[in-house]
DNA sequence: ATACCGATTGGCT
DNA sequence: GCCAATCGGTATC
């Protein structure tokens, strides 16, 4: 199973990013993320499918802000919504067709020292459960938007020092689907795909909230 | 120029 | 379970 690498990480080449965003979305599961002196597993992720997609942010087109989701695959997409809350993406496909794969929560693994500070007062369990917990314990903000986390390094991109790292596979068998949380619209709330992926039986995998049905005003 | 709303969270009932 | 917080993006006037 493991390729006689057990001392260090193998960083996921951007060919594995450049798949279909279901599939990234899935084999993210176990993968590790490193960022801001903390390294967690990943345990929870949702596919978003760009300009086909009712539920994405690039289903409008591209945007300065959506502008780092329609480009090459292996760069992040970081977004500030609600006011207050940061959530880290990363951007799946081909370039133009804006996939990208929402990280919705981890189990730390290095760096508890590093999280704790960084997290006064939260139980170590929800340190990473929910996206915008994940960026907060994780140290990323607006600042590491549209930065290239894989090697070898696009020319146009800022390098971000995040990395990306295989883990031990996680089985088909412990692998749940379902529909996105807290997206709704017609195919956007996942009853076309199953866009979201969790670990099953895993603490750190955030509770699923149905998406607000969004009434016209006027 | 202005109004509405969100890929959420934390606090309170 | 319910609701306020808080502000940039996007739609609408």
């Amino acid at each position: 199973m493991d390729p006689g690498c057990a001392d260090r990480p193998v960083t996921l080449p951007r060919e594995f990013f450049a798949r279909p965003v279901l599939d990234v979305a899935r084999d993210l599961l176990g993968a590790h993320l490193s960022h801001g002196g903390v390294t967690l597993r990943v345990t929870e992720t949702e596919a978003y499918a760009g300009h086909r997609d009712p539920g994405s942010h690039a289903f409008r087109g591209e945007t300065p802000r959506t502008a780092p989701m329609f480009g090459p695959a292996g760069v992040t997409y970081v977004y500030f919504t609600y006011g207050m809350h940061w959530m880290l993406c990363l951007v799946a496909g081909q370039p133009g067709t804006a996939e990208a794969v929402l990280v919705r929560a981890g189990e730390v693994e290095q760096g508890h020292d590093v999280a704790a500070a960084r997290r006064p007062g939260i139980r170590e369990r929800d340190w990473c459960r929910g996206p915008a917990r994940l960026a907060t314990t994780l140290a990323l903000d607006g600042s590491h938007t549209g930065r290239d986390f894989c090697r070898p390094l696009l020319g146009d991109v800022e390098p971000i020092d995040l990395t990306v790292a295989h883990g031990a596979p996680v089985a088909d068998a412990v692998v749940r689907t379902g529909p996105r949380v807290g997206v709704s619209g017609p195919g956007g709330d996942g009853t076309a795909y199953p866009w979201r992926f969790w670990i099953d039986g895993e603490p750190t995998v955030s509770t699923y909230r149905p998406g607000v049905i969004r009434r016209r005003t006027r």
